[in-house]
DNA sequence: TCTGGGGTCCTAGGACCC
DNA sequence: TCTGGGGTCCTAGGACCC
């Protein structure tokens, strides 16, 4: 039978998950930062409408937003990650074929067959996520991915569709084609444009209709697909089962520049202890192990350093002392003193579940190892995180990133229930 | 002073082999 | 001065996404 694409999107979201636990928020300017506090990540109606750019360093516009009265949020993932899980529960309630695109998207697969009512089905899937979860949606239909974006930019933006809008069969494609920026298609990015500017296409109705040649050479096999998919014909199949991971990889910018071997340990611990949770918790094993530190990119380039080193193991394993202790040997071989670090992070690849390999003569996996790890794993998923750490970590970490915003953990923690009062 | 974090895919080019 | 041809594998870097 033959499938049309849906593109669930939560407006907002970020916003609209902090607007929840603080309704006095709604119809107020709202932007979450980026870890850090360094970045602008999102922004409700109102910020946007006051012209803050997506992705706009704060310092930038700090005093700008004190002025406007702007509510300034630090990031809390916590939160964003459980009510992302509670949207995606209703989808599924729904439907059989649903992919998990984002924290904040997804993409269904809906019957194509006319005489029925899409629109109005979507809209029931809307009203039951606002219901049930009180995150506000978009969806966008279309006969690809590609194009059920460009339909949930509609749905999203022109406020008369009432969030919902079907591009599959309604004669109004090269239209709306027309009036999408090719900037604003999905794909393609800020260097994409630029060749395609240079070159005179400007939206998204005329590299429907670029020169397949030329598309295949200057913009891949990636820009083709694009292509192909604005032409109506699917190349990006509905991806219902994840596929699993190739790398993982933890990594902050400092609250301060960090320039102490020491506290570059202590980092750089536990980044590898974080990152072999991560890896455990899928059930996986890593091959690799990478280290890499950078001075502030932005600052003058004599005082600017990058560099990283890989390290490939004999045997795969997810033990945190030994994945630490290779870690720390990359970290002395690129540390260079004098320099004021900005970032460090760890990146494990070479990923395979942890059944897959090969058991090693000389290296047997004891059991005391992998029990020892799942009983620190359940402490600290009971109990938080870093509640047991490892020896060598020091207690003050002055290479933590600023939080100055932050609201609570209002679903993930007892301590941050909400409190309703009776009167 | 202050500029996120975590991913994926694709290609070109080098190393290596017969 | 001349200096094979074809294949695979790996890696670094670029581009994109949310």
């Amino acid at each position: 039978m033959k499938k049309v694409f849906a593109l669930v999107d939560c407006n907002n979201f970020y916003v609209s998950c902090e607007r929840l636990f603080r309704p006095a928020l709604n119809g107020q300017p709202v932007v979450v930062l980026s870890n850090n506090d360094g970045c602008v990540i999102a922004r409700s109606n109102e910020a946007k409408a006051l012209g803050i750019p997506m992705g706009e360093p704060f310092f930038k516009i700090r005093a700008f937003a004190r002025r406007q009265n702007v509510h300034v949020l630090s990031s809390n993932y916590a939160l964003y990650g459980d009510l992302s899980g509670r949207v995606m529960d209703v989808l599924h309630q729904m439907e059989a074929g649903v992919e998990v695109y984002s924290i904040d998207e997804a993409f269904l697969s809906l019957p194509a067959a006319r005489g029925w009512d899409r629109l109005s089905y979507v809209a029931e899937i809307r009203e039951r996520i606002r219901k049930h979860v009180g995150i506000p949606v978009s969806i966008g239909i279309g006969p690809t991915k590609t194009l059920a974006k460009i339909a949930g930019r509609v749905a999203k933006k022109e406020g008369r569709y009432q969030g919902v809008f079907d591009l599959a069969d309604n004669g109004q494609v090269d239209a709306v084609l027309q009036q999408t920026g090719v900037n604003d298609v999905w794909g393609i990015g800020r260097r994409f444009t630029e060749k395609l500017n240079r070159r005179g296409i400007r939206n998204a109705f005329e590299l429907k209709q670029a020169n397949e040649a030329w598309v295949r050479n200057h913009l891949t096999v990636v820009g083709a697909r694009i292509v192909m998919e604005l032409n109506g014909i699917s190349c990006l199949p509905l991806e219902k089962i994840p596929s699993s991971k190739k790398s993982i990889v933890t990594s902050r910018s400092f609250g301060q520049p960090v320039t102490a071997l020491d506290d570059l340990r202590d980092a750089v611990i536990t980044f590898a202890s974080r990152a072999a949770v991560k890896l455990r918790e899928q059930m996986l094993e890593a091959g690799a192990l990478h280290v890499f530190l950078a001075t502030n990119d932005f600052g003058a380039p004599a005082a600017s350093y990058a560099n990283g080193q890989t390290v490939t193991m004999a045997h795969s394993t997810s033990n945190t002392p030994l994945l630490i202790s290779m870690a720390l040997q990359c970290l002395k071989s690129l540390y260079r003193p004098g320099y004021r670090y900005q970032k460090a992070g760890v990146m494990l690849s070479g990923l395979v579940s942890q059944g897959y390999r090969q058991q090693s003569l000389f290296f047997p996996t004891t059991e005391e190892n992998r029990s020892l790890m799942t009983a620190l794993d359940r402490i600290n998923s009971k109990w938080g995180q870093d509640t047991i750490q490892y020896g060598m970590t020091g207690m003050q970490k002055p290479w933590e990133a600023r939080q100055s915003h932050r609201s609570q953990a209002y679903t993930t923690d007892w301590h941050d229930l909400p409190v309703v009062n009776a009167s």
